[in-house]
DNA sequence: CTGTATCCGCCTTGATACTG
DNA sequence: CAGTATCAAGGCGGATACAG
């Protein structure tokens, strides 16, 4: 399967969700979303820690993909509201799974790190 | 379900995967050992693009991580052989729902895109 | 409220050289 | 073959100030 990847290729699937979940933030975006159309304050405090700029950074960079929709109501103060397309939410299932696998092992990848850390970063022979 | 992750603690499940598969070569490097143990030179040629210096990196990381194995045999020319834990097998299945998830919205997204940036960047109003 | 603009430091990554 | 060491470059992301 791995065989087909192609890295080198800015177009390759595999490369084109790297780039994109690997921004830090993006996931946890999504995963706020999840939970059905959010405004940009709200997204704010509820990905705690991100800034204004990654936030609008992400958020674009999420619509431009067409995963999210970015609606502007005319009032004052002005209220932007942020959706899942259909794409968007076809994207949850695998992001919940791999925070399912997170979950599930994250126990034993601390431990293992402690491990590796007590002996000095060499546990081969 | 988003509203438990906290991204400000280090030990949080989505934090850690996220930092583990955000570092661009570890997902590829895991894609290439689910067809089986390989050395290292034979990594470095799969994984197109990676340096030396990542390759051994990333290795690292996922030893660390008790994801996969690093085992010496005692050759002439030396020789090391990296495989998936039985930890790193189960990473596996979510990985590949991301890859296919990607592999079938490619198209979509690259047409989102370009559609996204021929308006100058500006789909609301 | 919802952004945009700018400066800037840190960290990741790549290139290169060297070793057991 | 399988790394390690070092240095430099670039991008990511944070802080801050300002605007519609």
């Amino acid at each position: 399967m791995s065989a087909e990847w192609d890295p080198y290729r800015g177009d390759c699937p595999s490369r084109m969700l790297l780039d994109r979940i690997g921004d830090r933030w993006t996931v946890l975006v999504v995963g706020v979303l999840s939970d059905g159309p959010h405004r940009f304050s709200e997204l704010g405090r509820r990905v705690v820690g991100i800034s204004q700029k990654m936030l609008t950074q992400t958020l674009r960079s999420l619509e431009r993909d067409g995963l999210i929709t970015r609606t502007v109501y005319a009032e004052v103060p002005p209220r932007v509201e942020y959706r899942l397309t259909e794409a968007g939410h076809t994207l949850q299932e695998p992001l919940r799974a791999l925070q399912t696998w997170a979950t599930e092992h994250m126990d034993a990848v601390v431990d293992s790190r402690r491990a590796y850390d007590r002996v000095g970063g060499r546990l081969d022979r």
